[in-house]
DNA sequence: GCATTTGTTCAAATTTTATTGAACAAACCA
DNA sequence: TGGTTTGTTCAATAAAATTTGAACAAATGC
């Protein structure tokens, strides 16, 4: 008998694993491990919202792995839960985030702005520290270079909402 | 004897050594490895060129590492070679571009642009794929979800030149 | 209470990535 | 030609990141 219920049924098609390997090679690009592509990914091409177990299952990674994975996306707002299938369920199931807009929302709150914030701090340090260099020939040479780094942080800074405007339609 | 070339002297002093980490941070954002960031970092704050055995010799890595580092910072436009002090000098000098437009102009080009139109390749395929599914239901959900991913990498492509034309100034 | 299900944590093992260093090549000069 | 300097390549090693799996916790129902 053929298995129609395509949320959950046990293997991984060939086009589901081309399309497994697109994300896992798309959340690389951004720094994230491959685990996380295998579960963004499975959850992109599933039609009904998939429980951790599942996830362990058909991607065959560990128990560990789905919920470290799953913790991320959610911090980055990429899988939302839903309450189960209604039916008094206990299990929670995960859904993925497809709007654009949202995703690099999350991404740009979440691996982004912290490093921006944070360069902005040891930049303006560095700056301070730039101040008490003694030979004023390389104190002003360490000036104009702090200043420039305190100019990309601003620029990036600007950048980000407008990147999000754009996307945002 | 105080030494006062700060172009090609021995020891990173404290200042130099803050700076220096500032930069391993960045490139590790952008998926760089540290010594590159060392490399970048070390020429940014040098008031002249640095051939590679300057590098060597200040960071303590190995020529190799040099060697590779410079040849990325290249092919990223992130680093200039000059031809030597003038005089009759054979070794070649490096200095860093540190214009933020050409630093992400070389970046997206050499480090994104290529992942985008892969990814647009493979997006493609799938959608082929996608109409070779045999269930009819599956097929309008899989034909779906690959236009979406379609109009991803579209956004991408297009955010790239904005980008760009904004940090131009 | 106790057994079961669901999910988390984290040290250890694995896998991947970066760095080293030695062999090699190329350019220059005596 | 042979020696020296400068830089590259790449296999071996070291370091870092990811994944596993087993121990643990929390919630549920009997």
């Amino acid at each position: 008998m053929q298995e129609l219920d395509h949320g959950t049924r046990q293997e991984i098609d060939s086009i589901e694993r081309e399309i497994l390997a697109v994300f896992v090679d798309g959340v690389r690009v951004l720094g994230l491990p491959p685990s996380i592509g295998e579960i963004y990914g499975l959850l992109f091409i599933s039609q009904t919202p998939l429980s951790l177990d599942d996830l362990v299952q058909r991607l065959k990674i560990s128990k560990g792995s789905a919920s470290q994975g799953l913790r991320t996306l959610k911090s980055l707002g990429a899988v939302r839960e839903t309450n189960g299938n209604g039916n008094g369920e206990r299990r929670t199931y995960y859904e993925p985030a497809v709007e654009l807009k949202r995703l690099v929302g999350g991404f740009i709150r979440e691996q982004i702005r912290p490093h921006l914030d944070s360069g902005r701090h040891k930049i303006k340090r560095l700056g301070d520290l730039a101040n008490t260099e003694s030979d004023p020939n390389r104190r002003k040479f360490l000036i104009e270079r702090t200043d420039r780094l305190d100019h990309w942080i601003r620029n990036g800074g600007r950048l980000l909402p407008m990147i999000q405007r754009i996307l945002g339609q």
